[in-house]
DNA sequence: CCACTTAAGCAACGCTGTTGCCAAAGTGCA
DNA sequence: TGCACTTTGGCAACAGCGTTGCTTAAGTGG
């Protein structure tokens, strides 16, 4: 897709530490920059000269690298901008339909599958039940079909397919280890099978990260921003610098166990006073101040630990209440900043997404290396 | 020192997402790249074949890097390796002395300076007493007097000084924010004041920040660890990729007063529950087990949040009695892990370093950019 | 002594972004 | 209408990057 393939070109994929970058690599990085501009530019499109600018790239680079771009179909010229007085920029925009990605949500009880086109727009849906406690190869197999029937009218090129699903799990190596409630699922390979089972490239994630990336993308950060989630469980998506930090063994952002009461009460995973059991409980018991409370208190952690600029908050439990969140993380956020004695003022929002949220981030675990956001 | 001077060569440096990067900037990675390997290596040395292998070079890359860095002074020949049965190997060796940079620590009531050479090696030592309530000028003044003292000699080239403090602090603009217990020091730009005074590059962070940077270069790691800091205070310096975290406002690892009993203890900050309160108390009735176990449960929060790989432990009340903080921290570890229900095994280990650690750190604020340890 | 192996440099090359220059396409004033 | 000026963007030449192909250097081992 982007020229020579896969980019760093080096001999060998293993180098422990960072590793060399040549020619191709550093190509593959800046035609990857400019894409990420013309795609957050969106319908409005760029000019060459602003991609120049922002990127600090000279000029003729851009130009040249605009016409590799446009070579290879992942670009177009669409008008004119306005004069300010001698020749008007030339208009750059993105061909959304170079190539689509599917995502693929499995959930505890459904399965939703988006297909996104290079801009990240849903062009195709699809929902059905699910039970995961059906076993692998029978999940596998629904999940395949759903895809092959949103991919039959089979127009753009397909990147690959990403799947997110929740609890713990190895993205490198895309095997599961034991979701909550269905111990079966323990090591199966799911990337291998969904992979061998549809011939295409397959990237595992979990949902909250799947989440996180998205907003990443759509809010076009480089920045920094953890998205929590409170719906049967509770965990958050870390994004440092733009990319999704998932840890040594991509298990990080165990938000909802982190311990917040010492000695507080049991909760399921075994450990005592995890935030998650204190919110659940409270969400449960109707004492949606309390959760908001119990959560903002971990929120205000976090920003302490991490310094992140925003907190976006997502998942069933939220959106049936989002003021309430808002305002209660807000205040604990708010008291934090002023024991601070400073204005380190850390908005809290709610995300966006609504139900195709996670599918979508899903899509972009294909998408978004495309524009240099690297697996993290 | 690295030929066209420091790096990027983009025409604007203020590019707000990720930057293009040109031939000057390859160059300059790539050799920082060779340079550190070259630092790693130490004594032993290493050669040109065993460079490319861990970069992914090839070889012939490697030998005109090496030949730059040659011309630069930076890099000699040493000697032979044993043949293989060909042509025996040339042992490639940094230049120790090539470049030095100046550490320095200001504490509550001592200054220690150093100077480092390019390996990190501490090539000359001071220190004096010092009153940080004194006010920010004579502080300043005493702290270039010593610097000069050290300098005396005046060998090698100088890169800067780095200087590392308690307290949060604006590490991108060099000024101070409220040091606990000397709010006269509350927006003092240290970093231009001590510029200005020593005509020198001067760069300064909180000292957890460089204990944690020292102790990355020093295991020559490009993973993640937290070194937590437990003396008169309570913090941590975040490594992830090899690189220190420090957030958008550079304000991360508030690791002390993240709350881990909500509603508990009243603490210095002003918030309740936090851990230093908590861990603080424990050590001031001489209840050093309960501490311990305090801060595993913090420890593990990390681990769970982040996913790190490593636990390093310092400062003065963990060096009194190592053994019990070790043994304390690796058991809330362990419980976390056996729980998790897998065997993610995070070792924790004391931090080398004495009394020198955040000194040397300060110095590495100077020495890392150079091996491609950026600013994170 | 000679075949073989391994290390490292020389020369040519393809490709990168850069520089210098020029054509294209507007504005604005006389 | 004409002309000076501004701005955009491409063409051509270039320096410099890592790579490739080959040669030279310097060992081992029969």
């Amino acid at each position: 897709m982007n020229g020579n393939g896969n980019g760093t070109g080096n001999r060998n994929g293993r180098a422990a530490g960072a590793s060399g970058v040549n020619l191709l690599a550093l190509r593959s990085h800046n035609g990857a920059l400019v894409l990420d501009l013309l795609r957050t530019a969106g319908a409005a499109g760029i000019s060459r000269l602003e991609l120049a600018d922002r990127t600090g790239l000279t000029p003729q680079a851009v130009s040249k690298i605009i016409a590799r771009l446009r070579t290879d179909g992942l670009v177009t010229e669409a008008g004119y901008r306005a004069s300010t007085g001698g020749k008007p920029r030339t208009v750059l925009r993105l061909v959304p339909d170079a190539g689509h990605a599917v995502g693929l949500h499995l959930d505890r009880d459904a399965l939703t599958a988006v297909v996104c086109d290079l801009t990240g727009a849903v062009v195709g849906e699809r929902r059905a039940p699910l039970h995961l406690g059906a076993g692998a190869d029978a999940v596998v197999e629904s999940a395949a079909q759903e895809v092959e029937g949103l991919l039959a009218e089979g127009d753009a090129p397909l990147l690959g397919v990403g799947v997110a699903l929740p609890g713990p799990l190895d993205h490198l190596h895309g095997v599961l280890h034991r979701v909550t409630g269905f111990p079966e699922w323990e090591g199966f390979p799911l990337r291998a099978a969904l992979a061998r089972r549809l011939r295409t490239p397959v990237v595992v994630d979990k949902d909250t990260n799947a989440a996180a990336l998205r907003l990443a993308v759509a809010l076009a950060t480089h920045g920094s921003f953890a998205y929590i989630h409170l719906g049967t469980g509770l965990g958050a998506g870390l994004v440092f610098g733009g990319a999704v930090h998932r840890g040594a063994r991509t298990r990080a952002g165990e938000f909802g166990h982190q311990v917040i009461q010492l000695d507080g009460p049991l909760c399921g995973c075994g450990n005592r006073g995890c935030i998650e059991a204190l919110c659940l409980a409270a969400v449960a018991r109707g004492d949606v101040d309390e959760a908001a409370r119990v959560l903002g208190a971990g929120a205000a952690n976090l920003v302490g630990l991490l310094d992140i600029e925003l907190v976006l908050l997502g998942g069933r439990t939220v959106e049936e209440q989002p003021d309430v969140f808002v305002r209660g993380v807000g205040a604990m956020l708010d008291e934090w900043a002023r024991l601070q004695g400073e204005e380190p003022y850390v908005p809290v929002r709610v995300a966006s997404g609504g139900s195709l949220g996670v599918a979508e981030g899903a899509a972009q675990l294909l998408l978004a290396p495309l524009f240099g956001r690297a697996d993290g």
